[in-house]
DNA sequence: CGAGCTTTTGACGGTAGTCAACTGCGGTGG
DNA sequence: CCACCGCAGTTGACTACCGTCAAAAGCTCG
């Protein structure tokens, strides 16, 4: 499940060179080394976090794509946020304890590790750094807040063509692809977990949405096939591009 | 809507007296005061902050209750979170030009102004309250989690079942009430933006409730009847109260 | 006392859930 | 090599939760 060899460093990051996510200072790269305690490796399906856990850390997301979900006792399920590389996991879990989330993996992934009281730090070495950290908290309370506007407010098919365009962003974001096309392995289980429908409605959407060309959504990725018409299906007003800091 | 008369010193905060958030140190109350830019007043159904617009500062709720929202260009709208005394406000909105949200007032309320820019320098000047914010964000995205798996998985008289504990257990922090009863003026209509379900379908929830000896949710307040009971059906497992930190 | 709001009630319809069976595919093992 | 298994995806029938429409009843305020 975990191996922490072959660590990457700062100077060298991948995310360096993506072309989406804000360059950091060598000052800066210098106190991200300083903070990096090691990294984890994950294969596909793999928990970075169990819900009821204390976890001492955060992480920022080297490679791969991840999700956050909460289970309840009778076993229904909602996935709540989407990780993409550059994003930073583990900040909720790392001031609530226990965490009352799990997060998993959806591709191969590796992360960089940060522990808590460095993190600590941060905020009295790199004031700016520590208000990156705020502002991508913030950032990940907006995507929440479209999150609970399409669970409250909108009709299978809008939230379906929502999600696709929400995920095609966030892989243009984080330099994963270029096209309307965006390959994520989801299966509609996890689709319906993530817009709180049931499998069988969101099988049904799907196929709505591929016979309509607006979306079409496989196994192994997403396709947009009429940008217009899905954007104006899923009400979805962001544009696909937007430079993010990440540490 | 707005007069700054009256401003409260730091060291006067009501908020340091309710008991249930805790107290900042001299030096800490010293600094806030420094950041401290003035004081907004609000009547009932006042707006802090309007969709669409720029808001270069932040705010603590010194007193009063409010929500913030989001509305679609039809009309749908979802309330997606509640601020009560002692709760940031605009960090998002701060981040985030400009806010995609409205911020709405459900009585009369006065907050604290802290312009952006020496938010900044609190990271610097005392990284625990720096600290303190994200602790504050993080707390936040927990309730947004909540709130999505409601919206996702459960249903209706869950769904207001699981909202009149959250708001009591907020109340319960912020020294608002001591009992099973909170006094909240929530109008039908705003309880079913905050659920995702039709005011209709809300009424009769309500009343089923009601009978039920559930909970007994009016105009002007809501008492939990049976907490037994509203705890079970709502799948709500956290203690009413919990110590928060303010700045 | 009437305007305008929120709450209430009843009838009807539609979106989405449940149940159950079937298909297709990859992996495992006889 | 192919039968068998398990899992994801698919389909149809039936159900129920919840939305919409419409109208009436209470409340608050001028």
């Amino acid at each position: 499940m975990e191996s922490a060899r072959a660590v990457i460093p700062c100077r060298k990051c991948p995310l360096l060179d993506c072309g989406t996510l804000r360059p950091l200072t060598p000052a800066q790269l210098d106190l991200t080394q300083w903070m990096k305690n090691g990294e984890l490796h994950f294969e596909k399906g793999g928990h970075i976090l169990a819900q009821g856990v204390i976890s001492p850390h955060i992480y920022t997301l080297l490679m791969g794509i991840a999700f956050r979900f909460k289970t309840m006792e009778d076993g229904r399920r909602q996935i709540v946020n989407f990780h993409f590389p550059g994003d930073i996991i583990g900040l909720q879990a790392m001031m609530d304890d226990p965490a009352d989330h799990g997060i998993e993996v959806l591709t191969p992934a590796r992360l960089c590790i940060f522990p808590r009281r460095r993190i600590y730090d941060v905020f009295a070495r790199d004031p700016s750094l520590g208000y990156d950290l705020t502002w991508l908290a913030a950032k990940e309370e907006t995507a929440l807040d479209d999150h609970l506007l399409a669970l409250g407010r909108r009709r299978a098919d809008e939230r379906i063509t929502n999600l696709a365009l929400f995920l095609l962003k966030r892989g243009w974001e984080s330099g994963l692809t270029r096209t309307l096309g965006l390959a994520i392995p989801l299966s509609q289980a996890q689709i319906a977990d993530t817009m709180g429908l049931s499998v069988v409605h969101t099988n049904k959407t799907l196929q709505s949405l591929r016979r309509r060309g607006i979306v079409d959504w496989r196994p192994d990725g997403l396709r947009i096939v009429d940008l217009d018409r899905a954007m104006e299906l899923a009400g979805f007003d962001q544009s696909l591009e937007q430079v993010r800091p990440f540490i």
